[in-house]
DNA sequence: ATGGAGATGTAAGGTTTTCTTACATGGTTT
DNA sequence: AAACCATGTAAGAAAACCTTACATCTCCAT
């Protein structure tokens, strides 16, 4: 089984994810109306996370954190998500992450920094 | 966080574990109360599954399709699990699951009817 | 063949978890 | 102040899970 597979396999309750973000189940659902996430839905439309949505999850938390409002996220992951702009900016996931967060404390001089980043790989 | 608090971490749902072992609710719930495995409780009493649990209930699972009982299944774990038999074979649970798949075969090959449990304890 | 033991199926009744929907609330922005 | 954004909360329904108990099936020994 790819990794690929592992980490998009949908695995998770909500509670579990709750849990591992520290999220409210109302802030998580809200963000899947935003379609920021998507999880799987079981037969009786519960539904099932991926280590991938959690991280996702820490991500927006983050943001969130940083100032940021759900419609930049979304920007911000969309761009991500654009192979030629991935391309030319030839940046990772975490740098892209902080190049973000710099420009929106110099854009809006939040002073609240409290770094934390969610990672998952530990998992798969 | 380190790699044994990664397996053994309670992440997993019943019907998750259902799907990823192919084993019935009742059967699981059988082998727990056998003491095979020990999965967390949430405060409401649902059963949590840790990556650990799910391996050790597919290792199950191949022991008795390979015509071993629950019994003999438990004296190959708590063997396994002492740390001077582990060092003194020294095999990985990989080795030591093809060789007992190789001895029982051979075990009934041999004669089905006359093999008694202590003839094979030289294996373990 | 008969009976017992081991492993699993199944049903009933109850509790927990999750769902959707809708309204309320506390900060921001305008 | 009014509007907006993100989140809290409540209600009622449905799904998932729990324990307990009895049924069934297959081996194996008597």
């Amino acid at each position: 089984m790819s990794r690929e597979i592992r980490r998009t396999m949908p695995l998770l309750s909500m509670s579990i994810v709750m849990q591992l973000t520290e999220l409210s189940a109302r802030q998580i659902r809200y963000y899947e109306e935003h379609h920021l996430i998507e999880p799987h839905r079981t037969e009786g439309n519960r539904r099932m996370f991926s280590l991938n949505d959690v991280d996702i999850l820490l991500e927006i938390k983050d943001y969130l954190e940083q100032g940021m409002n759900i419609a930049k996220i979304k920007k911000i992951f969309t761009k991500k998500q654009d192979p030629a702009v991935a391309e030319e900016t030839n940046l990772s996931d975490t740098e892209l992450r902080r190049v973000m967060r710099e420009e929106m404390r110099q854009a809006q001089r939040m002073q609240k920094s409290s770094i934390r980043q969610g990672d998952l790989s530990r998992f798969y």
